[in-house]
DNA sequence: GTGGCGGCCTGGAACGTTCCAGGATTTGCG
DNA sequence: CGCAAATCCTGGAACGTTCCAGGCCGCCAC
């Protein structure tokens, strides 16, 4: 049987409320004391029973996070959520979608363990059910953009990345851009909204070219193979390509390798997401990176607002990407 | 406030035993009252509270488990993991090693929580505080060899799997065949011994080249490019490689293909883990597939005999692993 | 001296559940 | 018809914490 306060307690020779309060590290205790205590409670390796703190504390101290274990770029997220969470002493209680277990089954293993909030990470509910789920308890949505009251949102300004990834490409002397899509993805309606702007105000608008893509490497390699597909040569081809995301972008730069286009024939490709994919040093991938820190510090700090009965009155964030600019893109090859 | 058993109780007429019954779906109400509690109990949208709930019952029916958030094949195996519990009406609680969360920060915080056994997925804790921890609760550990007493290893057959990589590429009619090794990773020592073995047994000791890798893409670029660097020309270089890992592997390639080794010049090239991503149609790996299902299956079956105190008196399961063969291996080019 | 105050400590009542012992009421059967 | 068994239900004691109301001591100021 594992320990207790109250073995501690007849250990160190004092009662159970004081070894309470030295756990919590709370004023009240001589420091001979909690020195006694602390030692005590090593030797029988006892560890506080979160669920009877929770339960009498009323307060769980504990965040909800679904996430999609098989994304990278949620990997990322759920790491800075890791960070920002420890500033606050708030715990992370994870709850993962898999191929066979949906975001509803990840809400509800959740939703028993009184969490104080909920964070959401790119989640594929309908608008309807995640109002249902806010009207319960605070829920804060990570990554996607949502139209619905009682929940905020943090988001990267997906148009903007868009515009960036648009300009930088221009700036280099591109005017064939295409965009391949993200489809029905969280965020891919803004970019591809971003992508025709900016494409126009620079009046390349009889350019404009977009091919259905996604979220995998899978969906990357044949956007790219049908980009190809039915062009004559290197003149009938855009020169240049901005991705949905990165894992999508690798798939696409990997069949251009392939296929060997160098030289004349090569293509410049963008990113979306600055995922630890992209850093790598033979990937080198030019990307948008989303602010990572800033989001996930503000996905916190919003959920906490709510649960404490102060939400944030501007329901959305929506935070700036940058550009980062790698090896991946270049002046459009002479031809 | 949310509802408890007690306001359930209240407005169904009840006692509070009755709806704990009820809500367990225990026999001994009738199914007139039953009806009435839930009906209650769905007007107050009554959720149980898991925390009071596992106080009381002394057992969580939650499995511990930790791993690697940035790693693609323990995503695999939390995917496994999943499934295998639900089929014993177990939870599971995930903690997340991430660059900034260790080992030790992830394993204390499911301490907490009353696990009744934890899964590790390849920790990095030496064989001491493994087994430091094993002697105070019940320890699986996943994907890692670990010569401790008192913990259960399940790990796939590595020097088996190596075996099986050589054969394959001997039987295509190889014989300079290189690994590409993951330094001190879990698996790591076992796969170069059975390289080794291998290697020998076919009588191609002079051919054993080992070259340091990891485990990243970011590895197995710089092991590719270290295997060329200084060789004269084709003739001068395996005509063949096994790599530690999938991850590893697609560093590997990339550097192949945008080296352009095609035709007279290609390297067959074997990977490990059949994660998702060689499974993707454009990079179609060839690699050793570790069984997941029954990796992650007898993970959970053994962790929870440990925890009812009836342990596999065999305290470590080797699992076979098998070949894959797709696009990335064929007979060596004429030279 | 005595009152008061601050620092240290204790006892016991919650928190929301499960579990146990037993109280009614009905049913079965000789 | 009576007694046992079965069925349905209730009350209250746990589980391991936190929190509140106090108790004891020594010290200082008047």
């Amino acid at each position: 049987m594992r320990p207790t306060l109250a073995d501690v307690a007849t250990r160190a020779g004092v009662s159970k409320s004081l070894v309470s309060l030295v756990m919590r590290d709370e004023p009240g205790a001589s420091p001979e004391t909690r020195r006694r205590v602390l030692e005590a409670a090593g030797e029988l390796g006892y560890h506080p029973d979160s669920r009877a703190r929770l339960l009498r504390s009323g307060r769980s101290r504990l965040l909800g996070v679904v996430f999609g274990i098989q994304h990278p770029f949620h990997a990322d997220l759920v790491t800075g959520l890791y960070t920002a969470a420890r500033e606050t002493g708030y715990e992370l209680a994870l709850s993962a979608v898999t191929a066979e277990r949906d975001e509803a089954a990840a809400i509800a293993s959740l939703l028993q363990d009184r969490c104080e909030a909920l964070i959401l990470l790119g989640p594929q509910s309908t608008a309807a059910s995640l109002g249902g789920l806010a009207a319960r308890m605070p829920v804060v949505v990570l990554a996607r953009s949502v139209r619905v009251t009682d929940l905020d949102v943090v988001r990267t300004d997906d148009a903007e990345g868009l515009r960036l990834a648009v300009d930088h490409l221009v700036a280099l002397g591109h005017s064939r851009i295409a965009l391949i899509d993200g489809g029905r993805a969280p965020g891919a309606a803004d970019r591809r909204r971003g992508y025709g702007a900016a494409m126009r105000r620079h009046g390349l608008t009889a350019h404009i070219e977009i091919v259905p893509g996604g979220l995998t490497e899978e969906d990357g390699a044949e956007a790219a193979r049908s980009l190809l597909l039915g062009t004559s040569g290197p003149d009938d081809r855009p020169t240049a390509v901005t991705v949905f995301n990165d894992r999508c972008a690798t798939g696409v730069l990997d069949v251009f390798n392939r296929l060997g286009l160098t030289g004349r024939e090569s293509i410049s490709v963008v990113g979306f997401d600055d995922s630890s994919l992209a850093r790598l040093a033979h990937v080198n991938l030019t990307t948008i990176a989303q602010n990572v820190p800033e989001m996930t510090r503000q996905a916190v700090d919003r959920a906490l607002a709510r649960a404490h009965g102060t939400p944030d009155p501007v329901r959305a964030a929506v935070i700036s990407p940058r550009l980062v600019i790698r090896g991946t893109t270049a002046p459009p090859p002479q031809r």
